[in-house]
DNA sequence: CCGGTGATGCCCT
DNA sequence: GGGCATCACCGGT
C-alpha cells in the first residue's frame, strides 16, 4: 500500500525509522524499479547540517513545503540525493534522506543505469540509488503518494521481519552537528552505504 | 577489505 | 571563491 501524505506529517526522526523496510518505487517508461529502504538519515529544524538551516531559498523551497513530497538536490557536481519531506509542525524544513536500498525489482534496469554488475554496488549510497532509479531534478517536488516516485509500506511485499533490529548512529559526510544519532539502518543488512 | 584522492556543478557568502 | 547530506578508482593489505 502506498504511504499516504499523513504518514510524513509527524516526528521526523521517528519517520526516518519507520521508513526502514518500506519500498521506494520508481515508475518510468523504461520500466518499474523497486528497492527496500535499508538506511536513512533525519535532518531537523534548527539542525545546522540541514540544507534548510539558513532559511528558505530557491533550492530548498520544497523542503519547506508540505510533507510527503520528494526533495531532490544535486551534490558534488555529479550526484543527486533524494529526501522525503517530513515534519509536524510541518513546513519547517525537515526531511529524511534515503541513503541506501536493497534491490528488489528491476535489477537489470538498475545495472544498466549504473553500469554495474554487483548487486551490492547498485543502491548502497544516496547518489548510487538515484542513478539506479533515474532520480534527477525532474522529480524535485513530486508527491510520494501518487505518480512516478512512490513509497510503499513494509508489509506490501513479503520478506521483511516485523520488528527488524535497527542501528542508530551518526550521519555521514557532514561536519556540523556531527554527534547527533540521526542515521538509521537495518542491522546486518548487506546493502547499506557503509559500516 | 581499507584509506586517500580527484572529478565535478552549483549554492551561498 | 569556498564548501558541499558523493562516488569510482587506485594502490596497499
Amino acid at each position: 500500500m502506498i504511504l499516504p501524505p499523513l504518514f510524513y506529517a509527524g516526528d521526523t526522526a521517528a519517520i526516518a525509522q519507520k521508513l526502514l523496510g518500506c519500498y521506494l518505487v520508481r515508475l518510468s517508461s523504461a520500466g518499474a524499479v523497486i528497492g527496500r529502504i535499508v538506511e536513512t538519515e533525519a535532518y531537523l529544524h534548527g539542525d545546522p547540517a540541514a540544507h534548510s538551516y539558513r532559511g528558505e531559498t530557491e533550492r530548498t523551497r520544497v523542503m519547506f513545503g508540505a510533507p510527503g513530497h520528494a526533495y531532490v538536490y544535486f551534490i558534488y557536481g555529479m550526484h543527486f540525493c533524494v529526501n522525503a519531506v517530513t515534519g509536524l509542525p510541518d513546513r519547517r524544513g525537515e526531511a529524511v534522506l534515503i541513503r541506501a536500498l536493497e534491490p528488489v525489482e528491476g535489477i537489470a534496469l538498475m545495472m544498466h543505469r549504473r553500469r554495474a554488475t554487483k548487486l551490492r554496488d547498485l543502491c548502497s549510497g544516496p547518489g548510487k540509488l538515484c542513478q539506479a532509479l533515474d532520480i534527477t531534478r525532474d522529480l524535485n517536488g513530486v508527491s510520494l503518494s501518487n505518480g512516478l516516485l512512490q513509497i510503499w509500506s513494509a508489509d506490501t511485499l513479503p520478506g521483511s521481519p516485523e520488528n527488524p533490529e535497527i542501528v542508530q548512529t551518526t550521519r555521514i559526510g557532514i561536519q556540523k552537528a556531527a554527534d547527533l544519532l540521526l542515521r538509521l539502518y537495518l542491522k546486518d543488512n548487506l546493502y547499506i552505504s557503509r559500516k
